[in-house]
DNA sequence: TACATGTGAGAAAACCTTTTCCCACTTGAC
DNA sequence: GTCAAGTGGGAAAAGGTTTTCTCACATGTA
């Protein structure tokens, strides 16, 4: 098989002019060289490659053969400027750090790659004009779609979208008016959290966790509020580890002391759960902890490892790219916020990771 | 201006026809626009917007004038099918969790997106199959090079890009034979660190790494070994914080105690930060600490903030993107492994911060 | 025998650019 | 008045693929 592959096979070929021409560049192999093989014409070579168009079933086997003998590959380039698809999406995202992005991205090239779908990165940090430079770029190359994803659930890319002629899903981030828009739901997140610390025995729950401004802490706090029962505290801060120590030297100043703390992220957690073996107070024997993110890095070197709500990131991704797969192909779809279900990692900051669930 | 952009305009101009075939996608302004809003010929339009040919320098500018007004941007496909280059590279990555992957990719992308080039990402974790799928993807998209990036200096992806036809340049990872291979210089990173304790007068100095199996260890134990003297202790472990509190347990129960520590990354170099806490003793002022990677989510959580080695993968991300340009454009680069010099960044967990460096 | 129908396959257009040639015209020199 | 040289611009091919149309031939029917 392999030897058809040498030269002798392509200066043998219709094509030979060719070789002398590309210089360098070793000439790739075009349906041409597939129809010179097969003794036929190169329309009749793309509808046997392409089950379309009518022909003998010997003939159409033929030249599959013999495609696949010499390595022939369409040039997706010459396809798409046909098709006007040219299998390729493009991924803005103002996440500079990557750790939501990652996972979105993980989940969008999973769904895809089985489409022949390649993904552009793009990252964009805070800068319209870089983001401009970026959204032309994928533009001019012909993207299917775009989807943007960002850092945070109530702010948006540093750039207008809403009137490109490609379709934009949004993923993780604010999205325009009459748009897709994936994000997680994160009420119910809380509730999840909440209703484990109860199931628990836990009866007097903090809420430690981020700056109010953000929508998602907003959200977060009022389902715990709701699931919790009036009563509870709610301390909001900052994001990070110092936060939660903080908070704790707060909490166990004065005041009823609580039995089980649900944290706004996994740094705040981790300050938190550090505050407490610091003080003495075991975890998860006198005091239960929950985290939000499972941010691995994080979440499994905490001192017990923590137990967390993870925002299923990865299938979010999946569920954004295809969608806007199914938009460039021109299916329609229903706009509006979709909303993702989190899902409970027990580790062991809380107790009962021995219960099965 | 806008007023051109309508139907109104396109339908007007002498590509009418291809507005009933588009369909719902709403057909983009090519070049015959221009050429037809001008009043003159596509290859004269095209000539004068790519300053080559010649023609009167007033039809040149009026030619611009009018392709901007109405918002032409020429089609990568298109231009690329002829050219042979698709101003496209592809990201090979296996490192999931985008730790090393992201800098590079920033650093990448940052070069080139001047030059035009978008970049395709895909993490390939550690599927060969996947693998395949994914740079047969991108062959097939004629990108005009790859750039191989992996989480460990000493080790392959898990496939063989060898024979492509396009150039292929390493980051990070180990490369094939008579190619050309981007990585930090560990030897000086750990000389770095060496001599920073030293200058801060610590005479007893540790160093607290990860496994003897990794090359990038052993480079950094030599360089350690080197620089400190022949005296000086090695602790190989593993990468995690608990190996951190470990080897500080093993210090501290016996022998001479060091009053400086070099760790092998900043998740070892928190753990014995939080270790050292925990027994009483003080950083810096009893012993100086200082950890290698720069990875800001832990490195600026440890308290006191970590002094760091950075390898400064956004640099050779930059580098490697560079490289494949250079490639894809025929210029011919040496092959090779280039170690890019590693950079200290001094916070607070040795003392000396407010030297000034 | 004449005609409709069906079958296998090829020619050519189309997608959008760039580039190579070539043509028509002007200018200047002899 | 003829010729050479220079100038501004256009026609057409090329790049690799898909798709539409057309053609030649074989088969079946009246």
């Amino acid at each position: 098989m392999t030897i058809f592959l040498g030269k002798a096979f392509l200066t043998a070929s219709s094509r030979e002019e060719r070789l002398d021409t590309t210089g360098g560049k070793r000439g790739r192999i075009t349906i041409h060289d597939v129809a010179a093989a097969a003794g036929i014409s190169i329309s009749t070579a793309s509808k046997a490659l392409n089950d379309t168009g009518r022909m003998g079933l010997e003939t159409r086997e033929r030249v599959k053969r013999i495609a696949a003998e010499i390595g022939y590959r369409p040039n997706a380039l010459a396809r798409g400027l046909l098709s006007k698809r040219s299998f390729t999406i493009g991924l803005l995202t103002n996440d500079t750090y990557g750790r939501f992005t990652l996972p979105v991205m993980a989940g969008i090239s999973d769904a895809l790659v089985d489409h022949g779908v390649s993904v552009f990165l793009c990252a964009i940090e805070e800068d319209p004009a870089l983001a401009q430079i970026h959204v032309e770029a994928m533009l001019d190359k012909q993207v299917d779609g775009i989807i943007a994803t960002g850092k945070r659930l109530d702010r948006r890319l540093p750039l207008d979208l809403s009137n490109l002629n490609v379709p934009v899903v949004y993923a993780f981030t604010e999205g325009a008016p009459g748009s897709v828009t994936f994000r997680s739901d994160d009420a119910q997140g809380a509730q999840l959290a909440v209703e484990w610390l109860a199931k628990l025995g836990r009866k007097r729950l903090v809420h430690v966790t981020g700056p109010e401004s953000f929508f998602s802490v907003r959200e977060r706090a009022n389902a715990y509020r709701k699931v919790a029962g009036g009563q509870q505290q709610v301390l909001f801060g900052v994001w990070s580890e110092s936060w939660g120590h903080e908070a704790v030297a707060k909490l166990w100043s004065g005041g009823e002391r609580p039995d089980g703390i649900f944290c706004g992220n996994d740094q705040i957690a981790r300050g938190v759960i550090d505050a407490l073996r610091e003080r003495g107070v075991r975890v998860p024997q006198d005091v239960s902890v929950v985290g939000f993110d499972n941010w691995e890095i994080v979440a499994a070197q905490t001192r017990p490892p923590l137990t967390t709500v993870d925002m299923e990131l990865k299938e979010l991704g999946r569920q954004a790219g295809l969608t806007v797969l199914a938009l460039a192909e021109g299916r329609s779809v229903e706009p509006g916020i979709r909303k993702l279900p989190c899902r409970l990692v027990v580790r062991q900051s809380c107790g009962g990771d021995t219960l099965g669930i």
